[in-house]
DNA sequence: TTGATAGGTAGGGAAATTCCTACGTATAGT
DNA sequence: ACTATACGTAGGAATTTCCCTACCTATCAA
C-alpha cells in the first residue's frame, strides 16, 4: 500500500527534516539539502530514494544538479488517516476547556 | 524525542490498525484486539509495547485482562508536525479548483 | 489445590534499515 | 581533452525490527 510507504518514510527523523527543508524552499538541489546532515552522501541519497518511492518528493534533473521538489499530496494520506482520530482529541480539548471554565468560575 | 517514537510506532501497519480498532471502541482487552491478526501472541504483545512506549496507548489491569486505551493526544504530535504542510496542499487544491472552474467556464 | 485463561518475558533467527567506503556517470568549465 | 563538480550505485558491516517457540506469572473457577 502507498500509505505504508509514506508512514515508513516518515519514521526517520532525517527524512522528516528533509521535508521540512523543502517546505521552506522547494525545489532544491541535493547538496543544499544535505548540508545540515553529518552523514556521507550515499547515505543521504538513500534517504532521498525512500522519500521518492513514497511519493513524498520528486526529482528533476537540471544540468549536473538534481532538484528535489516537495510532493505534498502524499502527506494527505497521513492527514486522511489521522482525521477520524481528530474528533477524539477535540473532545479532550473540550473537556479541558470545561475544566478551565470551572476554574475560572470558581476564581471569580 | 517523543515525536520520534510516535512516528516510528506508526510505521507499522499492524500498529496503525490497532489504533483504528481502539478508535472504534476503547478500552479493549488484548485478546479482542489481537483477534484480527495472524500472528503469535508474543509478537502482538511486542507491538503493544511499542505503542505504549510511544504514549499512543495506556494499559490498565482488570482481573486477568489488561485493558488498552487509546491515548489520542500522542497523535497530536503528528498533527502538529503536519500542520505547516497543510497550507501547501490547500494551495494545490485551490489550483485544482481553478482548473475545474476553467473547464466549467469553457463548458458553458 | 488443580486446571484453564489472559497476557507477559526470554531468547533467537531472518530480513530490513542505516550507515559506511569505493567507484561510476554525467555535465560544466578551461 | 582534461579536471572538477554533482550525485548516484555497489557492496558490506552494525543495528534494529519483526516474527517465532518456549516458558513464566497472575487471576478465576471448580
Amino acid at each position: 500500500m502507498a500509505e505504508d510507504q509514506v508512514f515508513a518514510a516518515l519514521a526517520s527523523p532525517v527524512r522528516r527534516r528533509v521535508l521540512e527543508l523543502l517546505l521552506e524552499r522547494s525545489p532544491r538541489p541535493v547538496t543544499e539539502l544535505a548540508a545540515g546532515f553529518a552523514m556521507a552522501r550515499p547515505s543521504f541519497s538513500e534517504h532521498l530514494r525512500v522519500l521518492r518511492e513514497a511519493g513524498l518528493v520528486s526529482e528533476r534533473r537540471d544540468g549536473r544538479q538534481r532538484l528535489y521538489r516537495l510532493e505534498v499530496q502524499a502527506l494527505e494520506e497521513v492527514q486522511d488517516w489521522l482525521h477520524p482520530f481528530e474528533r477524539f482529541w477535540r473532545e479532550r480539548l473540550a473537556q479541558l476547556g470545561d475544566v478551565l471554565d470551572d476554574l475560572d468560575t470558581e476564581g471569580s
